[in-house]
Formats: C-alpha cells, sequence, structure tokens
RNA sequence: UCCCCAGUAGCUCAAUGGUAGAGUAGGUGACUGUUAAUCACUUGGUUGUAGGUUCGAGCCCUACCUGGGGAGCCA
C-alpha cells in the first residue's frame, strides 16, 4: 500500500523535498511526448516543475490521457522529487499519478510570439506567461520594499483619498464622476496636498496608491490609471528630496537583484545596468545647466521651456545614469512650488529621469510654506481659492518649510524589468480606448 | 487633438493587379530525455467595413472602424 504522507509542496521549494514523495496542485504549462515518455512543464504560480511519464507505471489509458492534456489544463500531479543537473531548476519530479482537474482545448495563449492587441485583450490569461509572471513578481517585490524603506526611515503611511472636490494641481485632465444628486467629483491624480497636511500631523508621510490622468496619451510611458507613491517630509528641503529619492531607487534596485534573479534572468534583463544603478551617486544638474547641454545638441530645444521627449532622451543618454535636474523656472512649474531665495525665478523642484528611454520616474521639490506666496500664486494661476482654503491652513496655523517628491510605479517597474511599455508593469492595464478586461 | 504605421486562418506572418499560402495551434498517427521537441498526414478563409477605379483588387483610390507607435501633457 502508498503511505497516505503525500504533502503539498510549492514547486518553488521542491529543493527542500529531495527524495521524497510530493503532491504539486496547478496548470500544464507544455506537455512535449517522446512515445513512452512525457514530459510535463507544470507550473504552480511559484515556479515551473518538469515531471516525467514513463509509460508502465500509470495504466495504459491513463497514460495516454495524459498526452493529450491541452495547455493550462488544471492539474494534481504526485511523484517523487529527484535532483536532476539537465533541469534549468535542478530537480524533476518523477510521477507516479495524475489527476486532471479540467482537460483544456484551444487556450488562447500559444507558446508563441503574439501582437499586443490580442495579448491585451487577453491579459488575464497573459499573466499566466513567464515573463508576465516574473514582471508581476517584480513588482510585488517593489512594493514590498517601499514599504520596508520608508517604515525604517519611520515614515508614516497615510492613505490618500481616491474622490477628490477638484484638481490637486488645476492642470492635467481628470476623470469626473457623480457624486451623489448633482454633485461632482473627480479621480484623484496625485495625494499630494493631502500629504502636506498629513506631514504637518505626522512628520514624515507616504501615500501609495492609484492616481488617474484623462490626459489622452497614447505612449508607451503612459497609462490612464497608475500607481504612484508620494513621500512627504515636514521641515524638509529640496536637498532632502534629492537624497531620499536617490536613496530609494538605490534600496529598490539592490532588494530586486538580491531577491528577483529568477525573475531577472527569465526578463533576460541586463544586470550591469541595474548594478549601475544600484551603487548610487546620480548626476544632479541645474535645469540651467542642462540648458547649456541641450544647446550642444540637436533637439530644438529653447531655453526657458520645459523639456520636450527628445530633450529628456538626449539628456539621458547623455549621461547614461539617471541623472537629477533641479531649480526649473517657476512659470513652467506647479504653483505650490517654493521659489530659490537666491533666484526668485527658479522654482525648488526636482525631476529624476531615467536611462534607456524610461523617462521622468520622479518629480518633487520644496514646497511654498508662505500663505501670501501662496494666495498670490492661485490668483496668477486662476484657481479657485475657496476649494483650497484647507490647504492654506496648513500655511496659517504652524507653517513650516517641507517637501516631497512623487514616483511612478509601473515606469520604475518597466525600468527594473527592462519592458518596452509601462503596460506589462502593472496586472489590469487602463489605457486610452482600453478597459477591458 | 495632431502626425506616422498596420489590419489576410484561433495566433504569427507571406502573397508583380491575374487560381489565397506557410509556420504554429487544433485533429490523426510514429517515437524512452524532450526544453516553444521532432517527423508524416489533416481540419481551418465574407483578406476590418462601405464605396470606387479596372476585363480582373488582399494589392490601387476615398471614407469610416479597430489597433499600434509618437507629439503635446505628465509619473
Amino acid at each position: 500500500m502508498e503511505s497516505n504522507i503525500m504533502i503539498q509542496v510549492d514547486v518553488a521549494r521542491l529543493k527542500e523535498h529531495i527524495g521524497q514523495k510530493v503532491t504539486v496542485k496547478g496548470w500544464l504549462y507544455n506537455c512535449r511526448s517522446k512515445g513512452k515518455i512525457h514530459f510535463l512543464q507544470v507550473r504552480d504560480g511559484s515556479g515551473t516543475v518538469q515531471g516525467i511519464i514513463i509509460k508502465g507505471v500509470l495504466p495504459d489509458a491513463e497514460f495516454e490521457h495524459v498526452g493529450k492534456l491541452g495547455q493550462e489544463s488544471s492539474l494534481e500531479v504526485d511523484g517523487t522529487v529527484r535532483e536532476d543537473t539537465r533541469s534549468p531548476t535542478g530537480v524533476e519530479l518523477d510521477v507516479t499519478a495524475v489527476r486532471p482537474i479540467q482537460d483544456v482545448k484551444d487556450y488562447p495563449i500559444a507558446l508563441q510570439e503574439h501582437g499586443p492587441d490580442f495579448l491585451l485583450q487577453n491579459r488575464h490569461l497573459w499573466l499566466r506567461s513567464r515573463k508576465q509572471h516574473a514582471v508581476m513578481r517584480v513588482r510585488s517585490r517593489v512594493e514590498l520594499a517601499i514599504r520596508q524603506f520608508f517604515d525604517n526611515r519611520g515614515f508614516t503611511l497615510v492613505d490618500a483619498p481616491i474622490f477628490t472636490p477638484s484638481a490637486c494641481e488645476g492642470t492635467t485632465t481628470l476623470f469626473e464622476v457623480k457624486y451623489f444628486d448633482e454633485d461632482k467629483a473627480y479621480l484623484t491624480q496625485s495625494g499630494q496636498l493631502y500629504m502636506e497636511a498629513a506631514a504637518m500631523a505626522l512628520g514624515k508621510v507616504y501615500c501609495f496608491g492609484p492616481v488617474f490622468r484623462a490626459e489622452k496619451s497614447k505612449t508607451r510611458k503612459h497609462l490612464t490609471e497608475f500607481w504612484m507613491l508620494e513621500p512627504e517630509i515636514a521641515y524638509g528641503t529640496l536637498e532632502d528630496v534629492m537624497d531620499l529619492s536617490e536613496a530609494l531607487i538605490v534600496h529598490l534596485f539592490t532588494e530586486v537583484l538580491n531577491t528577483c534573479k529568477q525573475e531577472l534572468a527569465t526578463l533576460e534583463r541586463d544586470l550591469t545596468k541595474l548594478e549601475d544603478v544600484a551603487r548610487g551617486g546620480f548626476p544632479r544638474i541645474t535645469y540651467h545647466e542642462a540648458s547649456k547641454l541641450l544647446a550642444t545638441m540637436d533637439t530644438g530645444f529653447v531655453h526657458g521651456n520645459d523639456f520636450g521627449a527628445p530633450d529628456e532622451q538626449a539628456l539621458a543618454q547623455h549621461f547614461g545614469r539617471p541623472v537629477m535636474i533641479h531649480r526649473w523656472p517657476a512659470e513652467i512649474k506647479a504653483f505650490y512650488m517654493k521659489r530659490d531665495p537666491a533666484d526668485p525665478t527658479l522654482a525648488l523642484g526636482v525631476d529624476l529621469i531615467a536611462p534607456e528611454g524610461y523617462g521622468e520616474v520622479v518629480g518633487g521639490g520644496q514646497r511654498a510654506e508662505d500663505l501670501q506666496f501662496l494666495l498670490d500664486q492661485i490668483k496668477a494661476h486662476q484657481l479657485p481659492q475657496e476649494a483650497f482654503e484647507w490647504y492654506l491652513d496648513l500655511r496659517r496655523y504652524g507653517t513650516v518649510p517641507h517637501a516631497g517628491f512623487g514616483l511612478g510605479l509601473e515606469r520604475t517597474v518597466a525600468w527594473i524589468t527592462g519592458r518596452e511599455h509601462v503596460r506589462e508593469c502593472i496586472p489590469f492595464p487602463r489605457m486610452l480606448y482600453r478597459i477591458y478586461p
């Protein structure tokens, strides 16, 4: 009699069970048959293992049936774990029993190249593919590392609202929703203003959640719904923001390098690129310096303007590393930015541009803490003052210098994983003209 | 909103204006170490839609639809 002490084991932990009989519960990634041997690639979410079935071990009818199971058939497999140098993971499973849960025919996503439209239409199934699986694991790891980073530095997580009564910055287009009877609400585009309030209560805070942009952007760097991390520091300065964002990026890259080796290998990511970022020491240049640099390049840049995509690309390429650009002309930055005391035409803002074309990953700076200055700015930008009264209260009751930044999660994950497009870096991307599935 | 590109088998793609094809998936069979296995046979089509030019249109023209890339704006 076979014993009943069979234990269910995650594929990722099979190495700890060499020589033991185990059960793996998962899905059939692929099945190759060599006549009297079947090779089953079984994935269970934690990894993939190859199961070997030799004719004679199972009754013939069962052996035939297993050989005809389609891709993504769900099944339970019993077998003995065996060390095998031929396996990429070092172990194989000598299968003694297969219990199909569902026999699948015509799984839509074949083991071949597919176009983006087809894959996005089948995003719910595409997630099962090796590379997408790896990206999701890295994303999860990055989110964890973000939480750890801020927790270790004494920050408090403060969740920002998603419904907001009006624009946070008044620039980008917002998604409008009906809020009961006649009222309108908007989906937040940033939690920053709320974090400023939270920082006055808790000192060092951050929020991390989805934000929404109704801009009709159709590029590989844009989503209409994406996740943004926004720390805010009471008594913080522009320098603090630059130091903190660099330390964060270094931490994220280091963590992923240390804990996601398998995933990065699956994604065929060039590790030397990541290791370079993990060393830190990002160049920091002023807008004025960047402008001089661009003058020697041929991007059509005009001093005083914001950088366009070609300018950003040229700067990123010139340094080949993440580069921080700070002290921007005030008129092209948001109303709440503090002016540089050394030159009031400049705003104390900073953007971090990633190399390899991933664009602006971090944007932030020091906030204006002076009440009268903000009142003037709101008037100059023709913003409705009554909507900002609560924000102005922060300058009426114990105002202090403070600073913060925002980091786009999907751009960061795309950068780390080397993906061409941010849509692969969020489980279910929401984009212009695409909200299915 | 603007510019560029593409829509042919379930999927990935071919096809000088002249009989619509391959690979893969699906089906049938062979094979005891395969790594997207291989080999043989086989099912599968309103060429995105509507017009137009032509003896003849997958191919040329117009409009529309869908998708992709980019600009602007942003993370």
